[in-house]
DNA sequence: CTGAAAGCGCTAACAG
DNA sequence: CTGTTAGCGCTTTCAG
C-alpha cells in the first residue's frame, strides 16, 4: 500500500519550500531549471501525483466538462459523445457523462449534480419530456458556459448546435413527393422537442406545397419502440386512401416498419416508399436499403467540444458563434426509388 | 451573476457555527430538527450549493467512478455504459468516461488522468493494443477498487466480468458443425485480448473434436473494418476446399460478409452458413437474419456497477466475487439454418 | 529565484 | 445539541 506523497513531502525531502515545488511542477517561468529538474526527479522517484481536489479548490476550476444526454446507447448519441470525448481529452479535460433517460426529473437531478461537481461547462441534449428550463439557471446565473446540441432550447448566451431540421424534414418529404408519392404518412415522436417539431413543420410545408397535408397522416408516437409497430401497420392499412409514402424520423423505427410492411405483403418501394432519419448503420443493412437523412453526429460532437473549449478559453472565433447549423444530406437508396414501369 | 455562498455565509446569517451548518446539510443525527430546518431554509433562499472540491478534499473521496472503454460508439459498449451509468447515478456517483480508441498509450494517459482526478474506483475494458499493465499499479498499490469487464486481464484482487468466451466460441462453432458445415473459417481480431483468444480456443476445440481444425482457416484482422471485406471474400473464394461456414466474432462485420457474399453470388445459408457475435441490432435487420451469440451488455454494465459499489461499501456478497461469468446464449436465425433438401 | 503564509470550503475530532 | 479548531493539499500574493 503506497502512501500518498504531497508537495510537502517533496519540499522536505529536497529542502525547499512547498511553493517552489508547486511552481516547479507547474513549470512556472521564475524557477531555475536546476531546481525544476531536481523537483521533477524527486516527484518521479516518489511516485508523486497531484491531488486535483486541492488544486481545483484552490483554482476554482475543474478541467471537467459535464454532459447530459437522453440516452447513451443509441448509435447517434454515442457517436456524438465519441466526438466530444476526443476533443475534450486532447485538451486535457475530463468528461462526466450522465443520461436523463428522457425524464425531466432525472435531467434536473443530473444538472444539479454536475453543477455541484464543479464542471467548468455543461453540454446538454434535452430529454423529450423536458418542458421547463429553470434548472439551467444555476449555470447561466454564474456564467458557466452552457451549450445545447441536437435537442436544443434557446437561452440567451447559450450556443446551440443543430442541423436544419425544418429543411431536412422538407427535403425528405419533397423527395418522396418527387418520387410520385401523394399520401405520405409522417411517423415521429415528441413534438415537444423542437428537433422533431421542425421536421414536422418541414414535412407539412412540403405537403402543403401540393396542398395535400392531412392531419390524420401525422402519427406521433410516445416512443420509437418495436411494440408500437402493430398499431402503426394497422393505421397504415386502415387508411381510406392508400398510404404510398412514409417519412419516419428515426432509422431504427423505419427499419421496423419496413420489416413489418414486407411481412404484411406490401412491396417496397413499389407500394410504399420510405425514408428514415439519421443514417444509422441499420439503414444500409435492411433490404431494400433505406433512404435517409445523413446526420453528422461525430462532427456535431467535435464542434460541441471545440465550441465549449473556445468559450472556456475566452477566445472569440467561429466556434463561439451562438448557433451552429450543420449541413444534413439527403441519402437516396432503394427504399424510396421510383420504380420504372 | 450570482455569487457563491458558502457554509460560512449561512453560519453568519443564522448566527451559528459553520460546523452546525455542515452537519445540518449532511443530515447529521445530532442536530436538532429545528436548527436543521432553519439551515435548510436559508440554504434554499440563498441558493447555496455545496462545493465538492472542498468536500472531496476533506473526505478524501470523490463519489466519482472512472471508466475507460476502447470506444464509445459501438452498440455493445454504449449499452454496457448505459447500465453502468444507471447504477452509478442511482447510488449518487458520477461517471467520468474516457475512450482509449484501442491505443495502449491513450489508455495509459487516461488511467493517469483518472487517478489524478481522484476517482473512487476504476472500470476498464482494455484496448486491443494493450500489452503491459503496469499503468494500473497506481490503483492497485493504493487499493483503489479496479474492475475489468469484457476485455479483461487477471490482476490479483481485481474482479472481472466476462462471458465464457471459450464456451461461446465452442457453441457457435459446434452449431455450425451440427448444421453440416465441415470447413469453417474463423474471422476475428486481436488474439492479444483474451476475449477473442478464448473464442478462438473454443472454435479450435469444436473443430478438433471432428479433427478438422486447419490453421489456414483462421483469419485474424487488424480491424473489423469494411475496407477489409474484399480481402476476406478473396480468401474465402480462394480456399481450395470450399468454405461452408463462417464464424465471425462481430455482428457488424458478419453483416458486411453476408452482403459481400450475396453480391458475389453465394447463397446463404445454402452455400455458406454464418454466425456472428454480440446480438447487435443489425443482426436482426440483415436478410437472411444473422445467427449470433447473445452478449448481455446492459446486464454486464449493471453488474459492473453493482460490483464496484459493493467493493466501495466494503460489503461482501455475491457481487463482490472475483469473477463474474455471465451466461451467453446461442441465437439461431436464418443465416445458419440447415436447408432441407 | 525562493520562502512564508493565507486562503480555497468543507469535515470531524474534541470539548463543552 | 453546538462550537472551536485543525486539517485536507495546492496555489499565489507579497516579501525577501
Amino acid at each position: 500500500m503506497e502512501k500518498k506523497v504531497t508537495i510537502y513531502d517533496l519540499a522536505k525531502r529536497l529542502g525547499v519550500s512547498p511553493a517552489t515545488v508547486s511552481r516547479s511542477l507547474n513549470d512556472h517561468p521564475s524557477i531555475s531549471l536546476k531546481t525544476k529538474s531536481k523537483v521533477m526527479l524527486a516527484a518521479e522517484e516518489t511516485g508523486y501525483r497531484i491531488n486535483k481536489f486541492a488544486s481545483n479548490l484552490s483554482l476554482q476550476k475543474s478541467n471537467t466538462i459535464g454532459v447530459i444526454v437522453p440516452k447513451l446507447n443509441s448509435d447517434f448519441m454515442s457517436t456524438v459523445l465519441s466526438g466530444i470525448e476526443k476533443i475534450a481529452n486532447e485538451a486535457g479535460y475530463n468528461l462526466i457523462i450522465s443520461q436523463s433517460l428522457e425524464s425531466e426529473e432525472k435531467e434536473k437531478f443530473n444538472t444539479k449534480t454536475l453543477f455541484e461537481s464543479g464542471v467548468d461547462a455543461l453540454l446538454v441534449s434535452l430529454a423529450n419530456e423536458t418542458k421547463t428550463y429553470d434548472h439551467f439557471n444555476t449555470f447561466t446565473n454564474r456564467k458557466i458556459p452552457l451549450l445545447f446540441f441536437d435537442r436544443v432550447i434557446n437561452i440567451p448566451d447559450c450556443p446551440t448546435i443543430i442541423i436544419d431540421n425544418l429543411r431536412a424534414g422538407y427535403d425528405a418529404t419533397k423527395h418522396l413527393l418527387d418520387q410520385g408519392c401523394r399520401n405520405i404518412m409522417h411517423i415521429t415522436h415528441g413534438l415537444n422537442r423542437s428537433a422533431y417539431h421542425q421536421r414536422y413543420v418541414g414535412y407539412k410545408k412540403a405537403m402543403d406545397e401540393v396542398t395535400l397535408f392531412k392531419k390524420e397522416n401525422l402519427l406521433v408516437l410516445d416512443q420509437f419502440n418495436s411494440r408500437e409497430i402493430d398499431s402503426v401497420i394497422a393505421k397504415i392499412t386502415a387508411s381510406p386512401e392508400p398510404i404510398d409514402g412514409l417519412f419516419v424520423t428515426n432509422d431504427t423505427f423505419a427499419v421496423y416498419c419496413i420489416k413489418a410492411l414486407l411481412k404484411a405483403g406490401y412491396r417496397i418501394p413499389d407500394d410504399i416508399k420510405i425514408i428514415g432519419f439519421n443514417n444509422d448503420p441499420v439503414s444500409e443493412v435492411i433490404n431494400p436499403e433505406l433512404s435517409t437523412i445523413e446526420y453528422p453526429g461525430y462532427r456535431m460532437g467535435v464542434l460541441a467540444g471545440q465550441s465549449i473549449l473556445s468559450h472556456l478559453n475566452g477566445s472569440i472565433n467561429i466556434e463561439s458563434a451562438d448557433q451552429i447549423l450543420l449541413k444534413h444530406q439527403l441519402i437516396i437508396r432503394q427504399s424510396s426509388r421510383k420504380t420504372t414501369n
